[in-house]
DNA sequence: AAAAATGTTTAGATTAGACTAAATTTTTAA
DNA sequence: TTAAAAATTTAGTCTAATCTAAACATTTTT
């Protein structure tokens, strides 16, 4: 059994693993905690004691097959309160995150299935990530980012990079979400940025915005 | 801001505080929380330091009005989420408990208050109990035990002592529930036994059962 | 009213998780 | 390929919450 720290710490060792590959290094946890290195380096070897991660000195960790579980688990709960929050009690989703964060932590195996089976089984939450169904499976479709769609080729916006509160809101202004119909209009070689089409309008983004949107072409 | 176990503390203040008159006392609570008493009178000097609690050494704490407040915050919570629990994820009246105590710590106004709306404003748990509203203001109607119900008087029954899910399923059994029209046929002078019609059916119970069902007359 | 029983507090220890500062290892750059 | 920089670990400290054992206070019983 986990302790709630525990569970933060595998959660953050899975999603720096999925966006870098090797093992995951010390002060990227401690950058995604917000803990300092050496607090992160006694949990290292605490999750190593508990085989929920390989552990090397000086070489950072990777999830064993059994911490994998644990932190599919913690994120798929996380992912399914999420779509809670904004399909059942009007959360935008730029205010799910941090609520999630705590109801992810609970505890109860028919809660969690129970939840699914009232949101009528989702496959991905508001801000289009894929949520694990009970078997720990996600579905992942290809996607790229929308710095990498070519010119005048049609998009639908699937995802985003950057799911801080700010980013998000940002995209609400522009009327760009989920499902919104993208298209790179022109693309300005001085320095990035994009003229696109969103849905029916037409408007201008920086390249750090482009980076943060995913598409399915 | 308080610490899940301040929390933990002073909802057990509060629920042995209204079965039970004056200060409460030290063991009263390591009973209830499932602590040794020098861990409570701990907690209570920290309590009393934030001003939730009066302690005097010895004489055990009664809750200042913070206190109170911060206590039917946790328990508005705690039968809120009972409420979803039962209403929409198919769980039973004996099986919520457990599951409330950990979400009732979420903090979130918004979560609760949302929570409240989607349940469309509930003013009583599945157990019975009053749920206290946005301005923590709960209406408590006169209810009486069915020891009390005076025999061949009907009673409909709204609530229950013991929440133990021992007892709840033991009611289940016996097609007893909220709602239920109870009459006491006839009260055995040797065992203090009932012969009650519960509903459609006539059946027999303890003294002790009668005294952990509450009925309005 | 004194003795016994019960209840409560204090003192000191423990654990998880975090921290700082210093030491050590690895990586990068000259 | 060595010196400097960066990353990581160790050692020692801190806090919240718990515990045991011993001391102390209150209540009950004789």
């Amino acid at each position: 059994m986990q302790t709630l720290s525990t569970e933060d710490y595998l959660k953050a060792i899975y999603h720096v693993s999925q966006s870098s590959s090797g093992a995951v290094a010390t002060t990227s946890i401690a950058k995604q905690i917000g803990a300092k290195p050496s607090s992160v380096t006694d949990m290292f070897k605490k999750l190593s004691d508990q085989n929920l991660v390989k552990y090397q000195k000086y070489q950072g960790v990777s999830l064993t097959n059994e911490g994998v579980k644990t932190a599919l688990r913690i994120v798929r709960k996380h992912r399914l309160w999420e779509s809670f929050l904004v399909s059942h009690l009007n959360f935008n989703w730029d205010e799910v995150h941090q609520v999630a964060e705590q109801l992810e932590h609970i505890r109860s195996e028919k809660l969690t299935n129970e939840l699914e089976r009232f949101l009528d089984y989702p496959t991905h939450d508001p801000h289009g990530d894929p949520i694990p169904n009970r078997a720990l499976f996600m579905k992942t479709y290809s996607k790229i980012l929308l710095t990498e769609l070519p010119v005048n080729k049609e998009g639908v916006c699937i995802g985003v990079k950057d799911n801080s509160s700010g980013f998000l809101r940002y995209l609400d202004r522009r009327q760009i979400g989920i499902g919104t119909t993208l298209q790179v209009l022109h693309r300005e070689d001085f320095d990035d940025s994009l003229h696109i089409q969103a849905g029916k309008s037409t408007l201008m983004i920086t390249k750090k915005t482009a980076e943060n949107i995913y598409v399915k072409p």
